[in-house]
DNA sequence: GCCGTTTTCGGCCCGACTGTTTTCAGTCG
């Protein structure tokens, strides 16, 4: 069985056993078990020596789950659990207000297996009759079967982004308001986002709510209490808004930032330290530990760090990853910014499927302070995108060599491809026209569904090609859209490694691809990144800032970064990693 | 399920909100 298979079995096995009403902590260990793999190096070496127990959060009974997994492909266990448990208890997991204990109480007595029987048990008044329901959880219920066949679940961050800023300045325009930011997933700059999480700080919270949940596009008031409310907004997103006081502002942004691990993580930390942190605030535990009292007053977020002997996280990294170690030396890296960027190289014009011109775009990147721009529209076999063949191809060299001698656009002009990746791993242009041009940028855009063999061999073959620069959204996902193709993440970045070659950051907020999640141990082999907003039109420049957030949640910094070197460097390294 | 220079058993982050209760369980973040 492939690793991503254990991962995926695993994490069905905490959602099972909470359906089971098992111990929350059993659960909570099967979803940090399928986390670690996730990131684990090495894990079939370890497997194989059995050397998997020595890893923190996987213990003799995980290790015996996780090796027959491996070696057979087959969890007796896991099989028995999953025939236990109708597939429809599943789905109910996504109605909010409905948890594990709950669905189980409702299968227990109404023998609802599917969401339409809990639909139709709903509509027959038989779920309020049961103890610990009543009328409202039913109309709830109800509620959210229906919100949940209309809207999905997450949304991009980008498009989550259209809906904060109004509501942040809202908030910070009102007489009441002290502060307001916005928390959660958002402010950590995930990909996609749930709901959205508000904190303002004021002495009178009543008419904040008022204001929050009267705003135009609030289409349903979902809980209104003393100092939270939640709301849902046209197009289905939910947002809700925590009232504090301001001396407790800074301890509910962080705790509401999250994540959940990096929450645990330094609670635990406080309480080692003789403290115990909350989202009300810092306060000292009377016996035991002995330590130094906490601040009477924090200003600052940061100042929760310092009390806490760590430096600043920035929220991006503060997802249960280790960030809390690395604070503890005090020294976190620089992370890098939008500024940091001197020019792209992924970028369509009108050749292809792009909407503006090569003009246009060169003078958009101009406006940006950009130094260069690189120009990577698509090859042949991209028909519907209207990719180049050789004499196309060979034609826009001549174009951007002669714009480029004109001087009448402020940015130098790379001449690139995104060149297709064939099934069998060749390109899709001969060697002797990939030789004409600056870089290559080499992309899958068909085939998906190669068997992962198949699909690791295709992409290896293509990095290896002496001409490619860089690999294009590596891993061919959609965000909320089409999962991944299959491939051996390791085995791909290795071989990039090896080549000397550039991964890219497609910042197209659907795609964030490479994901921010192997950046580090990437770098950490030698792989360069490259932001590239995969521009179709020039206001896609603007897509550079979510591959920004990929380049800092990875822990990247600049250096790391190709494009964020001048003109002359990325002529040098591009010159030198032609054969 | 995991984990342990106080523990191999008894912990595991913690508090608000909701809806259901008559003192609290479940859910959520």
């Amino acid at each position: 069985m492939k690793k991503t298979e254990v991962i995926g079995v695993l994490g069905e096995t905490a959602v099972l056993l909470e359906l089971m009403g098992e111990s929350p902590f059993r659960v909570r260990a099967y979803q940090a078990a399928a986390r670690t793999l996730e990131t684990m190096e090495g894990f079939e070496s370890r497997v194989a020596d059995g050397t998997l127990g020595e890893i923190k959060g996987i213990g003799p009974a995980l290790t015996e789950k996780i090796t027959t997994l491996w070696e057979t492909g087959t969890l007796d266990y896991f099989e028995k659990l999953r025939a236990s448990v109708p597939v429809g208890l599943l789905e109910m997991l996504e109605i909010p207000g409905l948890g594990g204990k709950k669905i189980k109480s409702l299968h227990d007595s109404l023998g609802t297996e599917t969401i339409e029987e809990l639909r139709a048990a709903c509509k027959a008044g038989k779920v309020a009759k049961i103890k610990g329901f009543g009328a409202k959880t039913e109309e709830k219920i109800l509620a959210g079967i229906a919100n949940r066949e209309a809207y999905n679940a997450r949304h991009l961050w980008w498009k989550a982004r259209e809906a904060v800023n109004p509501i942040l300045e809202g908030l910070r325009g009102l007489l009441q308001v002290e502060r307001a930011e916005v928390a959660g997933s958002f402010r950590r700059h995930m990909e996609t986002v749930g709901d959205l999480d508000f904190i303002a700080a004021s002495t009178d919270p009543a008419p904040v709510m008022d204001w929050f949940v009267g705003q135009a596009g609030v289409e349903e008031i979902s809980a209104k209490g003393e100092t939270k409310c939640s709301i849902r907004l046209a197009g289905g997103m939910q947002a809700d808004l925590r009232v504090v006081p301001l001396k407790q502002f800074f301890f509910a942004l962080h705790h509401f930032t999250g994540s959940k691990d990096h929450n645990v993580e330094m609670r635990q930390r406080a309480l080692s330290m003789g403290l115990s942190l909350s989202e009300w605030g810092l306060k000292q535990i009377d016996e035991g530990v002995s330590s130094a009292p906490p601040p009477a007053s924090i200003g600052t977020e940061k100042e929760i760090f310092t009390a806490l002997d760590l430096a600043y996280i920035p929220p991006e990294l503060r997802e249960g990853n280790g960030e809390i170690e690395i604070a503890e030396c005090g020294t976190l890296p620089v992370l890098p910014e939008v500024c940091d960027l001197r020019g792209v190289f992924h970028n369509h014009t009108t050749a292809s499927d792009g909407r503006d011109t090569l003009v246009d775009m060169a003078t958009a990147a101009a406006a940006r302070g950009w130094e260069y721009l690189g120009i990577a529209d698509h090859s042949k076999a991209s028909f519907q995108a209207n990719g180049l063949d050789e004499k196309r191809v060979l034609a826009q060299i001549e174009d951007i060599a002669t714009l480029n001698r004109s001087g009448e656009v402020g940015v130098h002009l790379f001449a690139g491809i995104e060149v297709d990746i064939l099934g069998d791993g060749s390109l899709d242009l001969p060697t002797a026209v990939l030789a004409e041009l600056d870089y290559v940028v080499a992309s899958v855009h068909s085939r998906f569904s190669q068997s992962e063999e198949e699909m690791t061999a295709r992409l290896v073959r293509a990095i290896e090609h002496p001409l490619v620069t860089m690999v294009g959204h590596l891993s061919g996902r959609l965000l909320l859209r089409r999962e991944p193709y299959e491939f051996n993440t390791t085995k791909v970045i290795d071989a990039v490694a090896a080549n000397g070659k550039i991964i890219e950051i497609n910042a197209n907020p659907q795609r964030l691809d490479m994901d921010w999640r192997h950046w580090r141990k990437a770098a950490d082999k030698g792989v360069l990144a490259c932001i590239n907003p995969d521009a179709h039109a020039v206001e896609h420049f603007d897509f550079v800032e979510a591959g920004i957030h990929v380049a800092r949640k990875g822990v990247l910094q600049s250096r790391e970064i190709f494009n964020t070197s001048s003109l002359h460097q990325v002529r040098e390294r591009l010159a030198a990693m032609k054969p």
